[in-house]
DNA sequence: CGTTCACGTGAACAAGCGTTCAGCAGAAAT
DNA sequence: ATTTCTGCTGAACGCTTGTTCACGTGAACG
């Protein structure tokens, strides 16, 4: 993981992986029967992970606005500490059509959810939730993607949620919407 | 630009190229000295084309709200009539500390300027500029990267401006913030 | 016609990659 | 002591890649 994580998918190469994992290269291949699956065995354990912390959070807590922000902390934390990232997708092809888009799917509807719940609770104002979750989730895509790329362009997932709950719009009275 | 675009960067090499430009692999190398020269070339012209039709954009209007939708609809078109994209970054090497890295700074600096004038001038409620312009940031390149991985994350740029002006949290009367 | 020169070709080269496999050490079994 | 078996090694193989360079080709010029 920390190969990957240091040099993309392309540029790991198998001699690598193997001496940081103190073994020899065909040692690799009597637990891995390709670069591939093990890449792929390392994504699962991955997304596995997060999955269940975040359903985990999610059954605290029955306001939106709350599930709404622990979705949004729980996946920067993560991708904070795990910076072992999901850069390469199409690079290797292993994106396309499996796992992974299943799990950016079930992350999205997961979004989708929180943002219904909230309109039905008149917590939120009504608008297209099915939108509103892509806008979000390519907003942790993008911090994903900062993550590995220029790490400076990071934001906190306070600011976060806070410009996705009000937006920068100036409130007209005070407004506390408790 | 075609060829990067459909394998990315390390995927796509000079023979495809060549052979996608109607030319030999040999004569590629009359034009430019590498495969980086050539790719980072591209991405040239690509930021340039983009930086000059956000300047002016901006330059049409003094509306915080209309700055940032004119950033954010101009970068969504721009991306998708050009989907070649930025995606391999890390794995060149390319993207490290020069001009990319350049290119994402100036554009965060201009999110960054336009809410900065929105709270200056009441329009936009006083929040950290600086983390804000992130947040939008990352919004955008999520979008970019969804846009080669899988395209059915997109979303349109109306509902990413309203969400972002106004927020998800109902606003408590009827609000007309002109 | 001979020469030059710009333009371009594509086989060949060197380096790097994922993967394999003949072989080894050492513990267990006979 | 000999054999078997297991876990592992790392040189070697085949392939792909970016890059080079000896070699056309055909128009311009004297």
């Amino acid at each position: 993981m920390r190969v990957f994580a240091e040099h993309g998918y392309a540029q790991a190469n198998m001699r690598t992986i193997a001496q940081a994992a103190g073994i020899s290269v065909g040692g690799v291949y009597l637990y891995f029967k390709s670069k591939e699956e093990l890449y792929l065995t390392l994504m699962e354990q991955w997304i596995e992970d997060l999955s269940q912390r975040t359903t985990a959070a999610l059954a605290e807590t029955d306001n939106p606005s709350e599930a709404l922000r622990a979705f949004i902390t729980i996946s920067l934390d993560f991708a904070i500490s795990h910076k072992d990232v999901i850069l390469q997708g199409k690079e290797t092809g292993i994106c396309g059509g499996n796992m992974m888009l299943d799990f950016f799917l079930r992350r999205r509807i997961i979004l989708e959810e929180i943002i219904v719940a909230g309109i039905a609770a008149n917590s939120f104002s009504t608008c297209s939730a099915y939108e509103a979750a892509r806008v979000i989730f390519c907003t942790l895509r993008g911090f994903f993607i900062s993550l590995s790329l220029d790490e400076d362009a990071l934001y906190s997932s306070d600011v976060c949620v806070s410009l996705l709950l009000n937006g920068l719009l100036a409130r007209p009275p005070a407004t506390d919407t408790r």
